[in-house]
RNA sequence: GUCCCUAUCGUCUAGAGGCCUAGGACAACACCCUUUCACGGUGUGAACCGGGGUUCGAAUCCCCGUGGGGACGCCA
């Protein structure tokens, strides 16, 4: 049997990190077993699904470079499929029509829990051997209710969790058609999984109450019982729920703040699962090892340090055509237009070891491709006589130097020497006069990828 | 309130009864390297929630507490 996983997100918004991460760990499952990964859009809730969010949720899985075998499929198109198996749940007696209306549910509700008990339908149109229904009231739709197993109880084995058991009495008889008709969300998962031949339900903790009932309908259809594996949330980096007030969480959000997707794939492999030691490894690796065996079983606390540490690692071995691209991207947004050449990327190759992210990268790149003047501080600090009378010295030899770093660096110390001074009197300043500012990689390396023309011009700019 | 899940350094985690005087990574701190800023290197401090069992032996198994989380919708 191959594996098939499925991704099933509500287009209610935009694909977050915690979603992303399921997605993640259902698309290496199948991955990692020669399988199928699902992408299927839970868009019953038609007052809040809306087509942006549908965009959202595929740039995301784009961008994360999590492709789906087959799909998206879309639950608003498979109505007139989950209607056929309620009608027939309906004549097998497996479920049933319910005239409670809103108001006497609510009664019911607020009685239960001023009884401090468990809110739960009372069954009071469940059809039993020997019950008399209540009479039939009229203009009113009706619901459909699954007739759920009153004794015994239903348990699996969690995939992540271990085995899992509920009672059934624990559990009430839950709406799985609106009086319109329209099928409800466990009912719809249900079918689709059964449809779409899903073999590993990978999917949020948040739906273990779920589960339960999705089984007892899968039964009462006769239909085989997917594996469920249930992952703990991610809690933001302050130890609470994920909000969007307080977090980034979509993911979309995180290429803004310029981190890679790799980074980010990685990050999030080892948020929540583990091989070993192990913490920085290519998406190939993680396909290789991933097993569910290796799921922590409690919540997650997200740690920006931690995926910008992992970034930093990333960005250092990133190839230069491709950062070249993400900085020249990230310079347009702010105005300053450079093409992706091989000067940009001799650029970029230098400044990649110090930058966390793309944005620091293109500010840092910045100053070498445009030309930044010095606050008046710097120039005082820095452009002292002894400062002024090095950067003479300098630029005097630069003119008909050999233009290469080890030959930019010599020149450099023969001014040390001139001058009778160390090498940040001439270093420091150098930069300033070159690039506005004082810190910078190597200042050999930086004028030779600067080039002659262009340092010389922005010496002379304070000779 | 009821049900379900969960609990190892500040954080992510290793750990499948003896390999654990509990390992790695991020962060912190110290030192080293250094042409500035970074990178990097070396090292230090830092944890098994509490209580009972089971066992020759428990971070690992069981029970009870406590803390944390989730669910209890004609949302998904």
């Amino acid at each position: 049997m191959t594996v098939r996983t499925r991704f099933a997100p509500s287009p209610t918004g935009y694909l977050h990190i915690g979603g992303a991460r399921t997605a993640l760990f259902s698309w290496a499952y199948a991955r990692r077993h020669g399988g199928q990964f699902i992408l299927r859009i839970e868009d019953t809730d038609v007052a809040r699904s809306t087509p942006e969010a549908v965009q959202a949720i595929l740039d995301g899985m784009k961008w994360l470079g999590l492709e789906h075998d087959e799909g998206p499929f879309y639950q608003m198109q498979r109505m007139d499929r989950y209607k056929a198996v309620i009608a027939q749940m309906l004549a097998a007696g497996t479920a049933y029509y319910c005239y409670t209306s809103r108001e006497e549910l609510d009664a019911l509700r607020a009685e239960q829990e001023a009884r401090k008990e468990k809110p739960r339908y009372d069954g009071r149109w469940r059809p039993e051997p020997g019950k008399t229904l209540p009479p039939v009231p009229t203009g009113i739709e009706p619901v459909v209710r699954f007739k759920n197993p009153t004794d015994g109880a239903v348990a699996w084995d969690d995939a992540v969790k271990g085995r899992i058991e509920f009672a059934n009495s624990e559990l009430d008889d839950l709406i799985i058609a609106r009086p319109d008709g329209t099928p409800t969300y466990n009912f719809c998962v249900v079918v689709d999984d059964w449809d779409m031949g899903i073999t590993h339900v990978i999917r949020g903790d948040d739906h273990v109450n779920n589960t339960p009932r999705q089984i007892n309908i899968l039964k009462a259809l006769g239909a085989p019982l997917p594996v469920y594996g249930h992952l703990s949330m991610i809690l933001g980096d302050d130890g609470q729920k994920l909000s969007k007030r307080r977090n980034a969480v979509a993911v979309t959000d995180y290429d803004d703040a310029g981190y890679l997707r790799d980074a980010i794939v990685n990050y999030l492999a080892r948020l929540g699962w583990s091989h070993g030691d192990d913490e920085m490894f290519s998406r190939e690796q993680f396909v290789e090892w991933f097993d569910l065996d290796h799921i922590t079983s409690s919540a997650a606390q997200f740690n920006t340090e931690k995926l910008n540490w992992l970034n930093q690692q990333y960005l250092k071995t990133a190839d230069a055509v491709y950062l070249a691209d993400e900085v020249a991207k990230r310079l347009a947004k702010r105005g300053v237009t450079v093409s992706n050449d091989a000067h940009l990327q001799n650029v970029v190759a230098l400044y990649k070891e110090r930058a966390v992210n793309l944005n620091e990268l293109a500010d840092a790149v910045e100053p070498v491709l445009v030309e930044l003047h010095p606050t008046d501080e710097m120039k005082a600090t820095h452009f002292t006589e002894t400062g002024l009378s090095a950067l003479r010295d300098l630029r005097d030899r630069l003119v008909a130097v050999s233009w290469e770093k080890a030959a930019l660096s010599a020149c450099i110390k023969e001014t040390c020497a001139a001058l009778g001074v160390k090498m940040p009197a001439v270093a420091i300043p150098l930069r300033v006069a070159v690039l506005g500012l004082p810190q910078s990689p190597a200042i050999d390396a930086v004028l030779e990828v600067m080039g002659r023309e262009s340092v010389l011009a922005r010496l002379n700019r304070f000779l």
